[in-house]
DNA sequence: TTGTAAGCGTTATCAT
DNA sequence: ATGATAACGCTTACAA
């Protein structure tokens, strides 16, 4: 296990001062003699030199860094995100710090606190919903905060890019509706989600736009984690009047959801429309064929490593910035005419 | 935008040194009065203060950051890894830094660069398979590297934790052979990845054990990217003697593999018997439900940040370890004799 | 063009 | 029990 050589060390072997090392490792940050810096250089390269980035950025150098947490790593459409936001960063020389909150807002402010300390230029996430002060914190400590997928009506001050969830759901529910579904049931995240909200208040749109009548059974909120997603598909199903069509605005819920459909022995599409927020390749495998919300992840995860950065410092342009980018319904067979009793 | 107290700011509010200070934020490190203690806790609390921890890494403070390097992070297997570390390495209060390489060994280096600028005290990755030299210098700087799901076979002095890939693949093609298969394929990861290789190794154990002949056009190995996987499925499809069982040993193209199936109008299990290295929910969700090799993920996580963290510092115990854990055979209802033909 | 030296925010060693 | 003060490795005026 060899030492670590400093700058002080190729500045030794190079026959120079630190501060001559210092500027070629900072191209731009005053002028080096092409002999010296090539001597310096090779001293480098000898010695093995890599510049410690702690002591960079405690010397007021650029953070460099930026913190994604995310509800968690499981869920495929958090997954992808967190491979896009990653290479997005990548691209631009920055470093992602990954963390999960579990849906949890006590690990949340525990997380909040480690990026606080580590003074990461930038905070990508997926609210719980709460530790307002914090957030607020956080920003006025110059952090670029930016609220991906969900946000916090509480704080319109923030930053936030996501899909138009009022449009996606009401497209769906509009599909159905065209089918000539009148009963028409949805499983969307819980209430106190904005995600969970914006999609219901679609359904309820396109429900008024078909001249459908609201029935509240028929709206079933899940939480994001454990298996609720099933347990309102047995709600459903038990109903005296069942659904001919259902909604899955809740992509955690996705396979809870249609597990337990599989297990009542429901067949899709006969007796059940289903269309789901989840694009994952396997929506195409299944049999039939599902027809799907597509979330433009890539977009979400391209905006929200610009926001995040351009916001960062404080540079805030002053009113806070969103952005909502269209989803897109891919229509396959998971959708088909109700059967007339 | 205000500006972050720092400790001496907190020792002034306080009306004590920053030695004092310093010893409050790190119990134990020495002693201090009960009451001077609230009163510094107080100033800590009213400037919100937070340490900073690049200043505290500076000061040979004990690194506390764990670099994850992925080949991506879309893959459910490598997602569910990340999920699974991220949760394990917080628990003993760990942060990670994410990344991946795209399987591009450039792109590889690069980040290994980074890890090394900033000095983590351990990495977790699965490797390409090149940058022997880097790989090297990190245990040499003290670094705790674990390779995970693969390794390098030239670099048998690096900690390992995986599945057991021989024994997995044997017994996922001793089933297709109990089964009364005798023309049974496999699509693997690349030859030059270890994976590959132990599971096409395994795959040929089972052929002998049962005693079947080796048929060299029916071992085919897939890029882990792109859709090499759907190519694979044509070649054995075009075949004049088809195979009728199939493992699927590259987890990566399990999709594009079924996605081509499906293309082709295969059916399963009729036509073709299936079974594929992929434990995701969605495979049960399948017609007809796949038989699957699941991973214990949960134990690969526990073990590689538990090996990166105990070989970091250069406390490697002498003979690296290699932890192999063992995978689990699903029968569900992708398999059946084959139709006499 | 290059060198000197003063920080950056902590921790740790001595004194007091 | 508390307080000065010297590092830690790097950047950056300011000199030379």
């Amino acid at each position: 296990m060899q030492k670590q050589p400093t700058i002080r060390d190729v500045a030794q072997a190079a026959g120079v001062s630190v501060a001559v090392v210092s500027r070629v490792l900072n191209p731009g940050s005053g002028p080096v003699a092409a002999l010296t810096r090539s001597k310096v250089s090779d001293a480098m390269e000898t010695l093995g030199y890599h510049p410690r980035t702690a002591a960079r950025e405690l010397k007021h150098g650029p953070p460099t860094t930026l913190g994604l947490l995310l509800a968690d790593v499981s869920n495929p459409f958090f997954a992808h995100l967190a491979d896009l936001v990653v290479q997005e960063a990548h691209s631009r020389g920055i470093q992602v710090l990954l963390m999960t909150t579990q849906e949890d807002d006590r690990l949340e402010s525990e997380r909040l606190a480690t990026l606080i300390e580590r003074r990461v230029s930038g905070i990508i996430a997926t609210p719980t919903g709460n530790n307002l002060e914090i957030w607020k914190k956080l920003q006025d400590l110059g952090t670029g905060v930016v609220f991906v997928d969900r946000s916090i009506p509480e704080m319109p001050e923030v930053d936030v890019v996501s899909i138009n969830n009022v449009e996606s759901a009401r497209s769906a529910t509009a599909l159905m509706a065209a089918h000539g579904h009148r009963r028409i049931a949805i499983i969307s995240g819980p209430a106190t989600s904005t995600t969970g909200r914006d999609r219901v208040a679609g359904y309820q749109e396109a429900l008024r736009e078909a001249g459908l009548a609201e029935d509240r059974t028929l709206i079933r909120s899940a939480a994001f984690r454990g298996t609720s997603g099933g347990d309102a598909v047995t709600a459903l199903l038990n109903l005296q009047d069942r659904p001919t069509a259902l909604v899955v605005a809740n992509t955690a819920q996705v396979t809870a959801v249609l597990r337990r459909l599989a297990h009542a022995g429901i067949s899709i599409p006969d007796e059940l429309s289903v269309v789901v927020f989840e694009d994952s390749p396997w929506t195409e495998l299944m049999t039939p064929p599902l027809t799907i919300i597509r979330q433009p992840i890539d977009m979400l995860a391209r905006h929200s490593v610009q926001l995040a950065l351009s916001n960062a410092n404080g540079t805030t342009t002053g009113k806070p910035t969103t952005v909502r980018v269209d989803a897109e319904l891919v229509e396959r067979s998971s959708v088909v005419a109700p059967k007339t009793a």
